[in-house]
DNA sequence: AATTGTAGTTAGCATAGACTAACTTGTCAA
DNA sequence: TTGACAAGTTAGTCTATGCTAACTACAATT
């Protein structure tokens, strides 16, 4: 089964948590995303299920190269729409609301294209 | 009940075809939208009960005040996002595409900055 | 009048994704 | 060693949104 929004959005805060700490464990996704325990439970299930994550025995989650792979397409995606948001006057907050939503729903080619209009943008800085 | 996305559209959809025929009924829903009999019934019953749209004995569908705004507003930013799609080198399809998943996840705050952007671009031509 | 086709509805089911309540399990402190 | 907290799981529920199968109701054709 492909996976979901909602898988992307786990896995994107497993990347991101997996920055800023050494082991990721369920809770701090919990804490993280402000949804229940056992919504996280069974999410980490599924994506421990179709190889995404790893989980070991004492409840350390970390990204297998597959969930990597999402994780940090996603990642690239949010960051890149949130630019692009604030270049064009939108506040970092909603920027980075609407980009959190939106990156699940662009194409790979909508995707290039925005990643060329922010490479010119750099380069002609 | 606040409006969903598919509720979204629904009412961008009868407005669209409200345009294009005298008279819209479910069956017009139906094969615009490419969804079955039943589930365009059962969001018919919905949008008329939360007062989206009128539906006649004969079963014509019109959008009411308050189901217009929600349809317009859509289609407007369904509009806006495929135009600066297609701007930044998307071609027509996908831009149409993704404008059509995207146009219920941005704030008000972002369509505005985009329609800025689209006017200013406009004015220099 | 009987058949057929079209529009719409009803009933029941599926999937994704969330929730609460209540349980288990393991650690740590008194 | 016992009691309490923290992490995680299990079981059951809910909502949104789709589906199929089977029905009704009506109109048009033969």
């Amino acid at each position: 089964m492909a996976i979901q929004e909602s898988g992307e959005m786990y896995l994107e805060t497993i990347l991101i948590l997996s920055e800023k700490m050494e082991a990721v464990r369920a809770i701090d996704v919990v804490k993280e995303m402000g949804l229940s325990k056992p919504s996280v439970s069974r999410a980490m299930g599924i994506l421990k299920e179709d190889k995404y994550i790893k989980v070991s025995d004492a409840g350390e989650i970390t990204l297998t190269a597959k969930g990597k792979d999402v994780a940090e397409k996603i990642y690239e995606r949010h960051n890149v729409i949130a630019a692009m948001l604030m270049r064009i006057g939108v506040s970092e907050k909603t920027a980075f609301d609407d980009a959190c939503r939106v990156e699940h729903y662009i194409s790979e080619e909508t995707f290039d294209a925005l990643r060329k209009v922010r490479d010119k943008q750099k380069k002609g800085k």
